[in-house]
DNA sequence: GTACATTTGTTCGTATGTATA
DNA sequence: GTATACATACGAACAAATGTA
């Protein structure tokens, strides 16, 4: 058994939803509470992968703001 | 060899900066995640190194607030 | 200028699972 | 079996910053 967290789960999602171009560069991601809403999960476990997406270097996150998807070379 | 646990340690070590001034009175001491990272140790540890300072009354826990000094007569 | 809603940031409380000694 | 230690996950409350009406 290789159990994978949930919050990596979360995170690899999200990464796919960005790399898929729904969530474009220089837009905003959902907020935490609406991720938190769409996947039934808690806002630490959201917090949590978006954290993870940060140290990919997929997101920059500005406080009272929101999680923006970082410009990308293609 | 007598192994002292490293909740107990880390209570110790809290304490004497308590006790050094480092820690004043009325004032919060660094939050659970801070000293998790201080010294690298799980946020359980954390938390019983504090509740032994509680026990010891140097302490008192708020929810959402932090861990206060306790007044101390000299 | 004020009030309100939205969003992220911070903090402690609690519970569970795994591993180790 | 017990105690220790770490990681994960959810909950709740409060704070701070931003934008808007």
């Amino acid at each position: 058994m290789s159990p994978v967290a949930l919050y990596i789960q979360l995170a690899d999602l999200l990464e796919a939803r960005i790399t898929s171009g729904e969530f474009a560069p220089r837009k905003p991601i959902p907020s935490e509470a609406h991720i938190e809403q769409e996947y039934g999960v808690s806002r630490g476990t959201v917090r949590a992968a978006i954290r993870l997406l940060r140290e990919r270097g997929l997101v920059a996150t500005m406080p009272a703001r929101g999680t923006y998807v970082t410009e990308r070379k293609s």
